[in-house]
DNA sequence: ACGTTAATTGTACATACTGTCTACCTAAAT
DNA sequence: ATTTAGGTAGACAGTATGTACAATTAACGT
């Protein structure tokens, strides 16, 4: 009754690249231009020349595709290893330039499709939290950056920590680049204003 | 064969009348907690205790009704006087308080559901545009704002310009409100974290 | 008073999407 | 040879949109 042993062996990378052309037929198809096929499970499918069957097999759910794909974008990405990179820097207000550009580059590859992803996040709470959950990283990097620039600069307002805190995070997110770029502005444009409001918000404007 | 003329008369409020019950029964199902019952026409004829083919008679169609919505509540408010009452200020500073302060508080009255209509434009174009371009006036407003301030203050350079009214248009989003006050910060620390923002945006950081 | 107009409703229809289920085929693992 | 799991095909119930057509009702114009 025990089902015996079973590992995939040579099945599991052709399984992969099932998977992986479904998520990038969903990519394109949230990346859409002005036509604008509405997302659907049906579409991807086709899209993907796979059975829809397929697709839930894989993903359980529209819900579970969504989110994995929000998955395979972080982790393919360079996102992490900017980050890292920018606190190396010795001094934070450095590190906070650094995020800034790395985020703003992060948003900036995936714009056309985050921005969509993000709206199904609002209209489908469950979906919504997943996407809340995928900026947990950000926030904590937020937290840490303005303790590094107290510890720095020494600002020990305990209730301005918070608010600078909230501010880096509202900067820094997509919504932000999204809009401040709009439908030309070039990334590093948006990136220096975003940049310039950022030393605003902790309370270092201008340069120094 | 050419109609004769026909006013509506006395049957125009009552026609008036169930359109308002529509569009009430539109918001409180947009606004609806964390269950999200989805937002759909049915849903809303169903909550108006109104056939479905009487919204689609009102509105046309789906877009339509949400178009409507978004109008009533554009027009029902106080925004309009408060800005009028924000630009008879004489320091073009205070009148940008004035202005962070109106869009705080229009922002905050409609918050649960404006939330959701957004999302619903930017997966549907058209519904998209027609959301776009109820935020006219708002690029109007920051435009004016912009021009004052060089007046007052000189502040010449015709690049600034440009990223002084792409700034305060991001400073003043409904989004951008929106994530600074997340789920439980109070309106009157929000718009105050904005006005320090959007005065560091036009070179005017701190007071004065 | 009587015919006309428009708001509202009821029913039906074609189309499309979600999620689930059952059955099947096939290549790979044991 | 037998079992396992990925992928497929078809059907199903439930829900949504948008359209069409007919019916009801109350106010309107004359």
């Amino acid at each position: 009754m025990s089902p015996r042993p079973y590992r995939l062996g040579r099945r599991k990378p052709a399984a992969q690249r099932t998977r992986a052309r479904v998520l990038r037929a969903a990519r394109e198809l949230l990346t859409a231009r002005a036509g604008a096929e509405p997302f659907s499970v049906e579409a991807v499918a086709r899209r993907a020349r796979v059975a829809r069957m397929t697709v839930y097999h894989q993903f359980g759910s529209r819900r579970g595709l969504l989110e994995a794909l929000f998955d395979s974008f972080a982790a393919g990405g360079e996102l992490p290893a900017h980050l890292a990179a920018a606190f190396q820097r010795p001094d934070p207000l450095e590190s906070l330039a650094d995020v800034v550009a790395a985020f703003a580059r992060f948003w900036d590859a995936g714009r056309p499709w985050i921005r969509r992803v993000r709206a199904l996040g609002v209209l489908d709470p469950e979906l919504g939290e997943a996407v809340e959950a995928r900026n947990a990283r950000r926030r904590e990097v937020v937290r840490v950056l303005v303790e590094r620039l107290g510890q720095r600069y020494g600002r020990p307002a305990p209730g301005e920590r918070a608010q600078a805190e909230a501010l880096l995070y509202t900067l820094t997110s997509f919504e932000t680049f999204d809009m401040l770029a709009g439908p030309r502005r070039k990334l590093p444009d948006v990136a220096g204003q975003v940049l310039f409001l950022a030393r605003a918000a902790v309370g270092h404007p201008r340069d120094s």
